[in-house]
DNA sequence: CATCTAATTAGATAATTATTTAAATGGATT
DNA sequence: AATCCATTTAAATAATTATCTAATTAGATG
């Protein structure tokens, strides 16, 4: 992960207020009102943490009338909260060949699953319905994507057209499962370690 | 964990000279001087950071003559971050329990509010003033309707005057704490988790 | 159009903290 | 004892940030 947003991820994380809030997710969706009066904060002080734990993708909003639910996106706060494992391991972290051999084999399978979901011209017949495949479908796409670029949505939906018609669904897609993520109007890629995982 | 020893270690690691101290020291022990000259900053800054990461076990040390050896505690890297999602998981379920210890008395002071805003008859006398009782008296309302049952405005209109003639404001109360949706002229419960919350 | 409500923004304050330079400490070596 | 060297402490500064109150925005309701 890049090293800023994991510094980021700490310092959102290293707060007594954001953890309590995370605990209170835990159970269900709630409000900002609800959540400043069980914290015993102002509603300003909720804006302040909801933007910061917004920003390292770990809650998601649904709006309903007036009234914004937050919910707790616990997948997003596991795969985190390892990855600075991960990166200091990676210092030093020797490629055996067992896992060298396990890569090429890896390669060759993910190789065979596109050729069925892409014709030969390039372009996605559809979106695989198994959870995996999808994913390893989605990074296929999303490499075409330019690290830390910043996407209107409308070049987005042109750059997705390339493949497939249904360009809104294959954003939406492209969002939940962490490839990318939005800020007003602009898409960006996230950095990979947050990709959904397409390890077969 | 203790919340707060969890706090310190996520301020802790959330710091780019200290994520890079302890990716340099997975490579093997490092003294102070070599980490000041790795990571161009003053020695008093390196011994700043070696008593927060002490302070939270990430570190040991050994001395040799003048020199102290630094080593990182892997282990106890990977135990505290592994902690966040267990705390979060723990401090949800503590938050549930303790609710439970308090429900019977709620329940107690709930029945006795009640009967205070409730005839023998049944029929609602009038609406609490405090906001809290008044939740209390619509969420008691709202238990005589079917959850997933979707409802005319009339049809809502009829049953809320089997308590009291004044169903606009009721009706209008049910919606804007949050027991009931609105969807054109259709009515329908909220999933209770979305109800305002009577807690005492 | 006026009003309500939830959420956000703006502006201010107080606390925390990463960093530096200068001075002090505490062993080792001569 | 005199000195050297790695580390620590002290003091100062600058940046960040958690929190509040007051004002504003944005939707929904009447």
């Amino acid at each position: 992960m890049q090293l800023d947003r994991l510094v980021r991820f700490h310092k959102t994380i290293g707060d007594v207020t954001r953890i309590r809030i995370l605990a209170l997710l835990k159970n269900g969706p709630l409000h900002g009102q609800a959540l400043a009066d069980k914290l015993s904060v102002s509603a300003p002080t909720i804006t302040h943490h909801m933007a910061k734990l917004r920003e390292v993708d770990l809650i998601y909003e649904r709006r309903d009338k007036n009234t914004i639910y937050f919910y707790l996106d616990e997948k997003s706060l596991i795969q985190q909260s390892e990855a600075i494992v991960k990166k200091v391991q990676s210092a030093a972290e020797l490629v055996t060949s067992a896992d060298q051999e396990k890569v090429r084999q890896d390669e060759l399978k993910a190789e065979s699953i596109l050729r069925n979901f892409f014709t030969k011209e390039g372009t996605l017949k559809h979106l695989p319905a198994q959870h995996k495949k999808k994913l390893l479908v989605l990074h296929h796409l999303v490499e075409g994507l330019q690290p830390g670029k910043k996407y209107l949505e409308s070049e987005l939906n042109d750059y997705i057209r390339q493949f497939h018609p249904d360009f809104a669904t294959i954003r939406r897609e492209f969002i939940m499962n962490h490839f990318m993520y939005r800020e007003q109007d602009i898409y960006e890629l996230n950095p990979r370690e947050l990709w959904g995982t397409s390890k077969l």
